[in-house]
RNA sequence: GCGUCCGUGGCUCAACUGGAUAGAGUUUCGGAUUUCGGCUCCGAGGGUUAUAGGUUCGAAUCCUAUCGGGCGUACCA
């Protein structure tokens, strides 16, 4: 829709235009400031250019009217193009704010090492990445979800040692001593547990067999995570191991030629030059691979494999890790700009207003799996794309357990089941519906019908921008827009019956459309929750 | 110290990336409706956009400085 009107604009005006939204839909459809920029090299009054513009579009089969006012320009789109584009989209329903694309992209995300379950700081990263995943497949991108799994380094060591001195302490029932770092947690239990199944008690006790012990949790330890994340609807299509990736360093390393050098016993990265602090080490003096060693040869085989663009999210307490990332990019041979690196910020907590409790049992982090618990997969998926990924967020969990207007997502989904109560109390017959004109609705009715047609516009801006949180804001005033209709007019048993309901279809279907996006799946019928 | 992200009503967040009167929710108070709702709708109150300068038709947004906060500053991952 805004491509088509951008698209007329710049055949009249032979520019590209900014076109937005009013804030005041008294000012129409679309609007925009072109004529203060001309002002300066017309050498006229914005004022005057704009009423000159908007005389100069006469009589366009889309635009009902194109306005001047105190030098913006306005354009008020026609019924015509209104009904004929909301009648196209419950039609081709698959097909809404979907267009060709032919860009493939590599999007990483969440990559949480495998030594215990989810967090609630990884549940933004993966939130945020699924939903940007889903909004480019929408648009027609081909794009990959990926996860590198950091399955080597001395990470994995602690995690074999943590298991046995989980299982000495707690099953064998010895006085052990914890060293400085360890992981603590429930899921160490069944781990223990696991591992008497598979290897026997004694395990527990050899020192030498830590690791083998370590190689077989880690596996255990993804498929909690890979079940946390389908617990909240989030998938992936490809699993990279680090510890699969060394045997090639030595290639790799070649590759960078110069980029890499000797020194002290060492082998160093020449980031410095390419805008690092300074320069950093991938190989230790006893021949050991750094992580960053892992890592460049990780985003090589990225690039082997060939995308048109790569995003990855990261925490935001690794964004120093960036440029050295990138300067190891460019002594490959590659672009670096391809790379996009995106940081999820920090998560704190709230629940009635007062800090949230950590959990005992998990030792001193907050669960994914216990929010998830506690306000649902649909809640968390909410509120961590309601905010934007680069700012700390705080969030009471309190607010998602009510079933009001305070709680967006009963909220918005009491919209989309209202509308589906209207449907089936209709009067009129399905054919009615479908056949009737979405002409002459009256004000209200075409404004809201205006606002449930600009989803695809919402979605291009929201994946285009990376701020998925235009999507979910989008919902919410798309939902008030149609809770307060509902209000206003009465539809059932009244002569515009018909027309109403077929434009409260397309307010659905962008509801479920957009919920969708999110990873939440639109309801026909609000169930009371049960305790 | 350096790097980086940020600072918007009491609280949690927006603001179409430089545009029209800075908007929502929450809280408080008042009203309306009761077309399946435990809902929903309307109104009122609340702001020098951290501070001080600058850039221009126009700044919460860009630039400079100051103040305050998060994160980073490994041969850990």
């Amino acid at each position: 829709m805004k491509q088509r009107v951008s698209a007329l604009l710049r055949e009249k005006l032979g520019r590209e235009v900014v076109l937005e939204k009013p804030r005041d839909r008294s000012f129409g459809h679309f609007a925009t400031p072109i004529a203060f920029s001309l002002a300066k090299e017309l050498r006229k009054s914005p004022m005057v250019i704009a009423e000159e513009l908007a005389a100069s579009f006469g009589d366009v089969e889309e635009f009902a009217s194109v306005e001047s006012v105190k030098g913006y320009l306005n354009f008020r789109l026609s019924e015509n193009f209104l009904a004929e584009y909301a009648s196209w989209a419950l039609q081709n329903p698959a097909e809404f704010a979907t267009q060709k694309k032919n860009q493939k992209i590599l999007l990483e995300f969440v990559s949480a090492n495998p030594t215990g379950p989810l967090h609630i700081g990884h549940a933004r990263g993966a939130v945020y990445g699924d939903t940007l995943y889903r909004l480019a497949k929408h648009l027609g991108y081909d794009i990959t979800a990926e996860y590198y799994v950091n399955d080597a380094g001395n990470q994995i060591d602690l995690l074999g040692l943590s298991i046995q001195l989980y299982a000495r302490e707690h099953i064998l029932g010895e006085d052990v001593e914890y060293p400085e770092a360890y992981y603590r947690g429930e899921y160490l239990e069944d781990l223990a547990q696991g591992a008497i199944e598979k290897f026997g008690k004694e395990i527990f006790s050899d020192e030498s067999r830590q690791k083998e012990l370590a190689m077989w949790a880690k596996d255990e330890v993804m498929k909690i995570i890979v079940k946390d994340l389908g617990d909240t609807n989030i998938f992936f299509d490809t699993f990279v191991n680090e510890s699969g990736l060394y045997a090639d360093w030595d290639r790799v390393m070649q590759k960078m030629g110069d980029g890499v050098y000797e020194k002290d016993g060492k082998v160093w990265i020449a980031s410095e030059a390419k805008g690092d602090d300074h320069d950093r080490v991938v190989v230790r003096e006893d021949g050991r691979p750094t992580y960053l060693a892992g890592d460049i040869v990780y985003h090589n085989q990225k690039f082997e494999r060939g995308y048109d663009h790569y995003i990855n999210i990261w925490g935001a307490d690794h964004h120093g890790y960036i440029p050295r990332v990138k300067a190891a990019i460019e002594y490959l041979g590659y672009d670096s700009s391809k790379l996009e690196v995106l940081l999820s910020q920090m998560v704190s907590l709230l629940k009635d207003g007062e800090p949230y409790k950590m959990s005992k049992r998990a030792g001193n982090v907050i669960l994914m799996s216990d929010i998830v618990e506690e306000i649902g997969a649909d809640a968390l998926r909410f509120i961590f794309a309601s905010k934007k990924s680069d700012t700390a967020l705080e969030f009471d969990l309190a607010e998602f357990k009510k079933q009001d207007s305070s709680n967006p997502i009963f909220y918005i989904q009491y919209a989309h089941a209202r509308i589906q109560t209207l449907l089936s109390k209709a009067e009129v017959s399905k054919d009615e519906i479908a056949n009737a004109s979405l002409k002459n609705l009256g004000e209200q009715a075409d404004t809201l019908l205006f606002d449930a047609l600009l989803l695809p516009e919402v979605v291009d801006d929201a994946f285009h921008s990376r701020q998925v949180q235009k999507l979910p804001d989008y919902l919410k005033s798309l939902a008030a827009s149609l809770h307060k209709f509902y209000y206003d007019v009465r539809m059932i048993g009244t002569p515009d019956e018909a027309k109403l309901l077929k434009m409260l279809q397309v307010v659905a279907l962008s509801l479920k459309t957009g919920l969708a996006l999110m990873g939440i799946e639109a309801k026909n019928r609000m169930t009371k929750e049960e305790e």
